[in-house]
RNA sequence: GCCGCGAUGGCGGAAUUGGUAGACGCGCGAGACUUAAAAUCUCGUUCUAGCAAUAGAGUGUGGGUUCGAUUCCCACCCGCGGCACCA
C-alpha cells in the first residue's frame, strides 16, 4: 500500500507526547472575547476500578463537541475534577488498613492516565478534587454562608440509619426501605442532625424548570419529586377540648362521607393530646405512639396491606353538618404530607376503605355512579370507588358533579363559610447532610462545653480533616478517635470545646465543583465575580440519567442560593443538558464483574487504539440509548479507520504527481455534504449518522480511485478537519503528513487548531433529483429530473405522466387528485 | 397503582419530523486472491412467490385521520426507568 500500514500505537502514543509538551487547550480559563462555551461532564468518582467504557462513551461526546467548538472560534472551557471523597475508599481503608488519601491519589493517576489516553482535550491544568483542603476549604465556607443565613440548622429527628455503613442516610440514599449503597435494612434512629433548608427555595426550584433546555423526562421527575401539590385544609374540632383539628384533602368533595378521622403518630404527638386521652385507653395509645416510633422503613412498607391503627377515643366535629366521628392514630398517615391528619372517606378512597373495614367503622357514599353494579357496591359497603360520578347525601350539593362543578362549588362555600382554605404541600424535605464517616469534608462546627454549636471561624478554614483516626466501624463518628481533632479545637476555641465530629455528605462536595471550575486555584475566594459571571451558566451538562433528581437539585439549590448571596447573576446554573445511555455488554445486560461481561477500555486501545474506541462508541447508537456493545462491530470501525489512513496517504501521492488535482465531481459533492451533515449534527450530539456519511464518503472515494477520481488539495483538508474530533490522533498524523504545519521552536499549527470547513450548498447540490410516483398511494416508478427543474410543478407531473410504468397504472381511469412535492414525489390519485 | 421512556431485518441502528422504510456498520451467503487458512477485495442480503422482469406483505397489536403514516389520534400488549400508604 502506498503510505505504509496504520500504526495506530506508534501514532497515538507519540502525538500523545507532542500535545502534552505543548500543553495544548491547557489553561484554557481565561477570559477572552470570543463566545465563551464551557462543557461540562458529570463529577466522576475515582473508584478503584479504574475507567469503564461508558466514562469513555460521555467524555468523548463532549470531546467532540469542544474540539468542534473551537474548531469554530469559540472560546472553550472544558475542566476535569474528581468527586473523591466517599465510601468506597474508606470501606475498603477498613478491609486493608490503606489511607484513603493512598488510595484515592493512585485511582486518580490510573484515571488521568486513562483519559489522557484517549486524547480527551480536557484543561488538567485546572483539575480539581474535592478531598483536596483548597477545595473543601470552599465546602466549608458554603456550608458556613449557609448557617449564617440560618440554612443550615441543626434539627432532632428521626433519620434513616444503615447498620451495615454505620451512618445516617439522607430519605434519597433509602431505595425501597434498603440502604442505595450496601442494600442493608434501615432502620429509623433518633438524633441530632445537620440539615440544609433547600426547602426554601422549593417554589423556584419548580418554576426555574421551565426556563431550562432539559429533557423534558427529567425536568418532569424533578417536578414530581418536589411533589408540588394544591389541595383543601379544613378546620375540623376536637370535641373535648375545642382544638382544631385541620385535615388536608384533595378531595374535599367527599367531606359529608367523613366517618373517621387518623392522624399521624409524630402529630398526635406534637399537639400533646395524650393527656386528653381517657385513662382506660391510654395504655393502649402509648403502647402504638411507641411501636410506630421504632418501626424500621421495611416494617412500615410491609404494613402497607395491613394498616394499623389505635383508637384514642376523642371525637372529632366535622364542621359541614356537625357529625361526631372517632379520631384515630396510625401510621399510613405521614408526617410531613399536608396536615397530617386525614378524614377518613371509606366509601370513596382503597386505603379509608381497608382502615374501616378493619376497625368497622360505618361507610357513607356520597358518590352515586351510573353503573348500576357499581352503585350497589358503594351503598353496600362492599368496594371504595375513586372515579367521577354525582354527589349524593352531601346537603345542598346533592346531584351536582364530584371530580367536576361540585368540587369547586364545595370548596367556595367551605372557604366562604370559613372552615376551610387552600394549603399546598410538597414532598421535597430538607437536606440531610451529616454523615458519621471519615472520608469527607469535616462539618465546620465547634460546640462549647454547654453543647451549644458555634460555626468555626473563617480564618480556620480549611478545617482539616484529620489523619490520625481509627477507620473501624463502631456506630460513632470515626473523627472521634482524633486527638490531633480534640487537641486542635482546644487550641483554637478553649478547654471543654468540642468539634463537630460528622462529615459532609459527599453530594454537597459534588453539587457545586461547577463554580469553582470557574477559578479553580483561586486562593482567596471560592471563584472571582467575574469570571462566575463570565463562565456561567453551563452550556452543556453530559450527566447519567442516575443523577437526575438528587445532584441537580442539590446543584439548583447552592447556585440560587448563592445568587442570593450576591455572588452569581444565574438563576440555573445548567442552561443546557443532555443524559448519555448505559453502555451494556455484549449479553445486552448491564455491565458487572459478577456477570463477567465487562469491557475493558485498556484492551480495546491496546488491540485497535484510542481513535477506534472513540469512534467506535460514538457509533454505536445515539448518545442518550443504552447500547449493547459489538465486539465485531469494533473491528468494522478499525476496518473504516485504517481504509481513511490508506485513501488519504494514497491521495496525497497522486497530488505529488499532479499538482494541480482537481476533485472528481461525485467525490466532491459527497465531501460537501458530508460537511453540512456534520455541521448541523455535532452540535446536536447526533454522531453516529455523522460517522455513517463519512463512512459513506470513503465509499465512494475506494470506488473513484479506481478511474483515478480523487480529491484536491484543499478538499483532502477539508476531509481531515471533518474526522478531527472524532479521531485526534490519526487525523494529527494525516495532517502532519500532507500538510505539515509542525515547525521546531513555532507555534502549534497541528490539525487541531484549524478551521472547521465550510460547505457551499451548491457544490452539495445532486445533478439530478429522483422522484418517486405514486398511483394510489403505491410506488409505481422512479424518474431521475434534473435538479434546475425538480421545483416545476407541470413539468414533472407531465413527464410523471409519460413513464410507461405510470400509464399502465392510469390507462382508462380518471385522475382525480395529482400530488406534487418538490425534490420527492408525485402521486396521483385514480379512479 | 401513578409518572416517564421505548419497541423498525438475523443484530446495533438510519429515515431531512406527514413524502421512496431498512442508510451506515456487524453478521450471513457466494466469488476473487492463496498450496491452505487468516487478512483483504467484489457481488448479494426485510419477508413471501418467481430463473427473471415483477407482484404482494411489512416499522409491537387492533382501529382511525390522510392521496400518502415508523412519524399524527384512540384503545391495548410487552419491555425498561423512577416514585409509591401523598389522603
Amino acid at each position: 500500500m502506498a503510505g505504509g500500514i496504520y500504526n495506530h500505537t506508534e501514532i497515538e502514543e507519540k502525538w500523545q507526547q507532542v500535545w502534552a509538551s505543548l500543553r495544548l487547550f491547557q489553561d484554557t480559563q481565561q477570559l477572552k472575547a470570543q463566545q465563551k462555551e464551557f462543557l461540562l461532564f458529570a463529577f466522576a468518582y475515582p473508584s478503584g476500578s479504574g475507567l469503564h467504557v461508558g466514562h469513555v462513551e460521555s467524555k468523548t461526546a463532549l470531546d467532540i463537541k469542544a474540539r468542534f467548538s473551537r474548531m469554530n472560534g469559540k472560546n472553550v472551557y472544558f475542566p476535569v475534577g474528581w468527586d473523591a471523597f466517599g465510601l468506597p475508599a474508606e470501606n475498603y481503608a477498613i478491609k486493608t488498613g490503606i489511607h484513603p488519601v493512598e488510595t484515592t491519589k493512585a485511582a486518580i493517576n490510573t484515571f488521568r492516565q486513562q483519559i489522557q489516553r484517549l486524547g480527551i482535550s480536557y484543561d488538567w491544568a485546572n483539575e480539581t478534587a474535592t478531598n483536596h483542603p483548597d477545595y473543601y476549604r470552599w465546602t466549608q465556607w458554603l456550608f458556613l454562608q449557609l448557617y449564617k443565613k440560618g440554612l443550615a440548622y441543626q434539627g432532632l429527628g428521626m433519620v434513616n440509619w444503615c447498620p451495615s455503613c454505620q451512618t445516617v442516610l439522607a430519605n434519597e440514599q433509602v431505595v425501597n426501605g434498603k440502604c442505595e449503597r450496601c442494600d442493608s435494612l434501615v432502620e429509623q434512629r433518633d438524633l441530632k442532625q445537620w440539615y440544609f433548608k433547600i426547602t426554601e427555595y422549593k417554589d423556584e426550584l419548580l418554576t426555574g424548570l421551565d426556563d431550562v433546555d432539559w429533557p423534558e423526562p427529567t425536568r418532569q421527575q424533578q417536578r414530581n419529586w418536589i411533589g408540588k401539590a394544591k389541595g383543601l385544609a379544613i378546620d375540623f374540632s376536637l370535641e373535648e377540648t375545642g382544638q382544631k383539628m385541620t385535615v388536608w384533602t384533595k378531595f374535599w368533595e367527599t367531606v359529608f362521607g367523613v366517618t373517621f378521622v387518623v392522624i399521624a403518630p409524630e402529630a398526635f404527638n406534637k399537639m400533646n393530646l395524650l393527656e386528653k386521652v381517657s385513662v382506660d385507653r391510654r395504655a393502649e395509645v402509648e403502647k402504638y405512639l411507641e411501636t410506630a416510633k421504632h418501626k424500621t422503613e421495611e416494617e412500615r412498607r410491609i404494613g402497607e396491606k395491613d394498616k394499623t391503627g389505635v383508637l384514642t377515643g376523642l371525637t372529632v366535629i366535622n364542621p359541614v353538618n356537625g357529625s361526631k366521628v372517632p379520631l384515630f392514630i396510625a401510621d399510613y398517615v405521614l408526617m410531613g404530607v399536608g396536615t397530617a391528619v386525614v378524614m377518613g372517606v371509606p366509601a370513596h378512597d382503597e386505603r379509608d376503605f381497608a382502615f374501616a373495614k378493619k376497625y368497622n367503622l360505618p361507610i357513607k357514599q356520597v358518590v352515586t355512579y351510573t353503573d348500576q353494579a357499581l352503585d350497589q357496591a358503594v351503598r353496600n359497603g362492599d368496594q371504595a370507588v375513586e372515579a367521577p360520578g354525582l354527589l349524593v347525601n352531601s346537603g345542598v350539593f346533592d346531584g351536582q358533579e364530584a371530580w367536576g362543578d361540585g368540587k369547586q362549588a364545595m370548596a367556595d362555600w367551605m372557604i366562604k363559610e370559613g372552615f376551610a382554605d387552600w394549603q399546598t404541600t410538597y414532598k421535597l424535605r430538607d437536606w440531610l447532610i451529616s454523615r458519621q464517616r471519615y472520608w469527607g469534608a469535616p462539618i465546620p462546627v465547634v460546640y462549647d462545653p454547654e453543647g451549644q454549636p458555634h460555626p468555626v471561624k473563617e480564618e480556620h478554614l480549611p478545617w482539616v480533616l484529620p489523619v490520625d483516626v481509627d477507620f473501624k466501624p463502631t456506630g460513632e463518628s470515626p473523627l472521634k478517635s482524633s486527638k490531633e481533632f480534640i487537641e486542635r479545637t482546644e487550641r483554637l476555641y478553649g478547654v471543654g470545646w468540642r468539634p463537630e465530629f460528622d462529615t459532609m455528605d459527599t453530594f454537597v462536595d459534588s453539587s457545586w465543583y461547577f463554580l469553582r471550575y470557574c477559578d479553580s486555584r483561586n486562593k482567596e475566594k471560592f471563584a472571582d465575580e467575574q469570571k462566575l459571571a463570565h463562565w456561567l451558566p453551563v452550556d452543556l451538562y453530559l450527566i447519567g440519567p442516575e443523577h437526575i433528581v438528587l445532584h441537580l437539585l442539590y446543584s439548583r439549590f447552592f447556585t440560587k442560593f448563592l445568587r442570593d448571596e450576591g455572588y452569581l447573576k444565574v438563576d440555573e446554573p445548567f442552561a443546557k443538558m443532555r443524559h448519555q445511555g448505559m453502555i451494556l455488554g455484549p449479553d445486552g445486560k448491564k455491565m458487572s464483574k459478577s456477570k463477567g461481561n465487562v469491557i475493558n477500555p485498556d484492551e480495546i486501545v491496546e488491540e485497535f487504539g484510542a481513535d477506534t474506541l472513540r469512534v467506535y462508541e460514538m457509533f454505536m447508537g445515539p448518545l442518550e440509548t443504552d447500547k449493547p456493545w459489538d465486539p465485531r462491530a469494533v473491528a468494522g470501525v478499525y476496518r473504516f479507520l485504517r481504509r481513511v489512513h490508506g485513501l488519504v496517504l494514497d491521495n496525497k501521492q497522486q497530488l505529488q504527481h499532479h499538482l494541480d488535482l482537481k476533485s472528481s465531481l461525485p467525490l466532491q459533492r459527497k465531501l460537501h455534504q458530508t460537511i453540512r451533515k456534520a455541521t448541523f449534527n455535532i452540535p446536536q450530539l447526533k454522531f453516529n449518522t455523522v460517522i455513517s456519511t463519512m463512512m459513506e464518503l470513503t465509499n465512494l472515494w475506494e470506488e473513484e480511485k479506481k478511474t483515478a477520481g480523487f480529491l484536491s488539495n484543499e478538499d483532502l483538508l477539508s476531509f481531515i478537519l471533518l474526522l478531527a474530533p472524532f479521531a485526534p490522533f490519526l487525523t494529527e498524523e494525516l495532517y502532519s503528513l500532507c500538510f505539515s504545519g509542525q515547525e521546531k521552536n513555532d507555534e502549534y499549527r497541528g490539525v487541531h487548531v484549524q478551521s472547521w470547513p465550510i460547505f457551499d450548498p451548491v457544490l452539495a447540490q445532486e445533478e439530478n433529483v429522483n422522484f418517486a410516483v405514486q398511483v394510489n398511494g403505491k410506488i409505481r416508478a422512479q424518474m431521475q429530473v434534473e435538479a434546475g427543474q425538480a421545483g416545476e410543478k407541470d413539468f414533472v407531473l407531465k413527464k410523471a405522466k409519460e413513464l410507461a410504468e405510470v400509464k399502465l397504472w392510469l390507462e382508462g381511469k380518471a385522475i382525480v387528485k395529482e400530488i406534487f412535492v418538490p425534490g420527492k414525489i408525485v402521486s396521483f390519485v385514480v379512479r
